[in-house]
DNA sequence: GGCAAATTTAATCATTTGATTAATTTATTT
DNA sequence: AAATAAATTAATCAAATGATTAAATTTGCC
């Protein structure tokens, strides 16, 4: 008993436990979760939680990195790609992300939520080191498509904000936009994926719209 | 002591208490908050607040709901004026939450929160009752450009969601965009005030750019 | 089968937390 | 000023909650 090391475990039971654990936690949020909830959700003794992840803070923390790599996952892929084009890019990543949200779809809120709560800590745990800054082909991509518009100076993280928002947003408020319009998560899954084509279409209208930016 | 009835109290604790209530839940959520980090940051005897508000649900409630009128104060007039045009309804919508939520950048958070919780308890709540959906006047307003466009038959769910997701998005993920960019909050809001005049602009480029739903 | 390690269980602990109580202080009324 | 009501405080309660423990059970191995 109250052994300190990983030395084999019955991943049956440990895998039972963190998907418990993704669904509650991500659902209500950590303050919200009682180690219980996780228990009675995973069908098993609420000391085996402890048993195999010492405390609710370091299975959540296990939950929250999993999570965030899902998030992060391929990205860097895409973006660095230097065999695709700006528009390509684009494309790829709304596909992927909006595919990932109707399997996730509470995911962004909980995200917000722990960034929120505490941005340093989320940064740190997760180890978004700076040295990431290098410089990424698409910030090349970038430049080249700012400089061959003819349009005034522009703000790239205005175009960020509005590729993230427009994506990732309709998710987040996906429970007031369903009470009140009475789609169903089907129906609003189909409008999501109808935002697959649309946002890079948006998108591109922006930008030759002339203002993207001070 | 224990009085049941509201006969006159002395509005300054109250107050006092209600302002703290306000910071603390909105900073932190319902199941973060701690009835005893209210009575601090309020500089009160923690049974004050039982003696005020009954509960902390109650004063979390009477929060709640004033958070819900400040989101929703004045958009009602707003959308239901006969003299201004969908634009000018758009400018004016636009600057107002910007605004507000410049004063109050934790809001839609708090809210997207609470409503993802139990999104029918927080509708009950607060009242808005679907005797609501009376006809208003920006619909009317609505309908008629959609036919004036010779464009494809035009979904106003994704143009309603556009509108609010580049409004609102931006503050909901403003701590990891601050982080990320370095920008201080003066510089963010700065961002947020060049939004005003850039989210019409692009509005109207996505419905002249042919495309805005199925 | 028998043994040791790993796993699981039921019971319990110590804190935290929302709430209450009884006593004390302050304000209001007569 | 006395009496009454309102507001405030310190102490405490009961339930909830994260965690631990010791015993029981299962598993893997010879």
């Amino acid at each position: 008993m109250g052994n300190e090391e990983n030395i084999e475990k019955n991943p049956s039971t440990e895998e039972q436990i963190k998907a418990a654990a993704r669904r509650v936690f991500t659902q209500k949020g950590y303050a919200a979760t009682r180690t219980r909830d996780i228990a009675e959700e995973a069908g098993i003794n609420l000391a085996l939680i402890n048993y195999y992840f010492r405390s609710k803070e370091k299975l959540f923390d296990i939950i929250m990195l999993e999570h965030i790599q899902i998030f992060a996952n391929s990205v860097l892929d895409i973006v660095d790609d230097r065999n695709t084009t700006l528009q390509q890019k684009l494309q790829i990543l709304i596909d992927h992300y909006i595919d990932m949200l109707i399997d996730n779809p509470n995911l962004p809120l909980f995200i917000l939520n722990e960034v929120n709560a505490d941005p340093e800590k989320l940064i740190k745990k997760v180890g978004i080191n700076n040295a990431e800054h290098k410089k990424l082909y698409i910030s090349t991509q970038l430049q080249e498509m700012v400089m061959n518009t003819g349009l005034p100076p522009f703000n790239p993280i205005h175009l960020l904000m509005n590729i993230v928002s427009l994506t990732i947003f309709p998710f987040v408020g996906s429970p007031l936009i369903r009470n009140r319009t009475g789609l169903s998560i089907d129906e609003f899954n189909q409008l999501m994926r109808e935002r697959k084509k649309l946002i890079p279409i948006w998108i591109q209208a922006m930008l030759t719209s002339g203002t993207t930016g001070q």
